[in-house]
DNA sequence: CGTTAAGATGACAGCGTTGTCAAACGGCGT
DNA sequence: ACGCCGTTTGACAACGCTGTCATCTTAACG
């Protein structure tokens, strides 16, 4: 068991013929090293393997180089995309990417974050909805000075980065393919109203019949919460209050999912006799047969920005620009006739 | 901007009238200290509010604190029980969680690990299926003398810390159930061949089916791959094989999930037409409607040990009991006649 | 060429903890 | 009271790196 030496930047240092104060410069793209030199220590430590040891630089830099990702979402297939941009973004900079869950009290989640920070340190925060308007949550970090990255927020702040799509041009654009389709007949089942972007997801769809000329009669909002079983509910009401509708669009995939299952059971063929769309382009939306049209927003993409322009900031000591807007696509799928 | 002052241990021994050392010893469960001081120097931080710092420990004692989960499962509910368990054990002993998704290379997750352990320390590591069976994987791990604990292992190993479920047992006990409710024309639909617990499921089917004295002619397999898709595929292939089954067995929830959907919008009813039980008592069970039958193992607590019992170890420096069975818990629910 | 200032490099003292080993203590048998 | 030995405590040097500040180069300019 040949029991590896374990490489310091010492012996990097005497390999390159320079002292380790230069290693480490060269290590932190410090700048004041000769171009020549960097490549020299660069070379050596490849050689010869060496990785810096994390805990001597947190030590000596009163750095963590963690990021930490704050939320309280149920969805383990967002957080799981979100944690995977993370960890690409993070490990690229030698940082580490953490997740974790935040339990509300009386509605804030204030409290869990402050027991957090007691017991650890982090040199970067990123949230996602609905922590990230907390405003009590907001304050308590600017309090702090720690770089943090809002994650679809609901309002941005200037002091933050902000990741983020147009959700109410998301929300229109789905709803004008669904009246494209032909369908006159409409249904928003909602998130909570606390998410901000089902608000705004809302505003899109009354924004699409606005301009479709669809008269506001022939539209209907049915309360969900974004769990499937809000869907099955909300098709349940949908039969009772506007039984002639064809065209859904859902705030959310699991939501579309409830809703095909509920119509199914109830003998209505998808999409011939309905057709429903979903948001976020989830594994749902893909495993469900049929598949469901979804509107995917590149949360992995969103979430790996937001991490490097994290640790740029938490290197160069300031924001630089604050607000990235991503795109979103309409990933058409048999769900709609 | 009251920064906080940030204590170290020089801080809580000049408080508690002792060195350095012995708050060490107190913070590190250290034998040889008297209980008088150990009690007198841990009030002392509790009033303080003392936290020793994580990296000048790992600097110091050249150890990690980091456990580590590999994982390459997209099951993110079950990922996020595995996660959820580890963490609750590894913050009562200062310990951190880590969970790494692995991408096998010709069959082997070897290579992964090793580009893993290139860059990063773990005092101990936590292997879920089907990285669990890798011999490969194992081999190395045991070569560095990592401690290390294996979720629901195909063959137990003695060095290793093992938690599981008795499989087959599990597969008989939802086969009677199924059994018992009447059915006697019988499909089990199978997950991946290269996870054990596929395999060990179908026996305890069979066996179910053998001691009920049930004609083997009157059952089935159909071949899944725990995906969601081939449980739709099985249902199909059922409507062609044998289309007299009244009872289905899926070796996890999201096949269940599929075969229902399937089944639905074939026109049958469930559980009226058709009775279909799970396996893992995951979120899809619990929100598909009718809701379903599942088979419950409890993940979250297999891990809490599995880690509690890791820790134990890499403190102990040598390994103590290395087998922890846990049972298992029919959850009854409406997609069963 | 000499001068100067910016740029590149180095020496060294921490960072907060644990490991090692030596010293002090305390109980027991005589 | 003395000596012995196991138990408890302490002094101090690591651990591998970065921050600070001093020193040495270099290139530009007069």
């Amino acid at each position: 068991m040949t029991t590896k030496p374990k490489l310091t930047i010492e012996d990097i240092a005497k390999a390159a013929g320079v002292t380790i104060k230069t290693v480490s410069r060269v290590f932190n793209n410090a700048p004041n090293v000769r171009q020549q030199k960097r490549d020299l220590v660069l070379g050596v430590a490849r050689d010869l393997g060496y990785r810096p040891n994390i805990s001597a630089r947190q030590l000596a830099s009163k750095r963590s180089f963690v990021i930490s990702h704050f939320h309280d979402n149920p969805n383990t297939d967002y957080l799981s995309e979100i944690y995977e941009g993370m960890r690409r973004a993070c490990s690229e900079q030698g940082f580490y990417a953490v997740a974790e869950k935040l339990a509300p009290q009386k509605g804030s989640y204030r409290q869990a974050l402050l027991d957090y920070l007691v017991r650890f340190e982090v040199d970067g925060m990123i949230l996602s909805p609905p922590i990230s308007d907390d405003v009590a949550v907001i304050r308590e970090i600017e309090k702090r000075n720690i770089p943090y990255a809002l994650i679809s927020p609901g309002k941005k702040k200037k002091s933050a980065i902000n990741v983020f799509i147009d959700e109410k041009n998301a929300g229109r654009s789905i709803t004008d393919y669904l009246i494209a389709r032909g369908h006159d007949q409409l249904a928003f089942i909602s998130g909570l109203d606390s998410h901000a972007a089902s608000r705004q997801r809302e505003a899109g769809f009354w924004e699409a019949i606005e301009v479709a000329q669809i008269p506001k009669k022939n539209a209907v909002r049915l309360a969900g919460d974004f769990s499937m079983q809000s869907g099955f509910a909300a098709f349940d009401n949908l039969m009772k209050k506007a039984p002639h509708v064809t065209g859904i669009f859902a705030a959310n995939d699991e939501m579309a999912v409830g809703t095909i299952v509920a119509a199914l059971r109830n003998g209505k063929k998808v999409p011939q006799d309905l057709s429903v769309v979903g948001f976020d382009d989830s594994p749902f939306a893909r495993a469900m047969w049929p598949a469901i049209t979804s509107l995917a927003q590149p949360v992995n993409e969103m979430a790996h920005l937001s991490t490097q322009k994290l640790i740029e900031w938490v290197h160069a000591e300031a924001l630089g620009q604050s607000r990235f807007e991503f795109s979103t696509e309409i990933i058409i799928r048999e769900s709609c006739s």
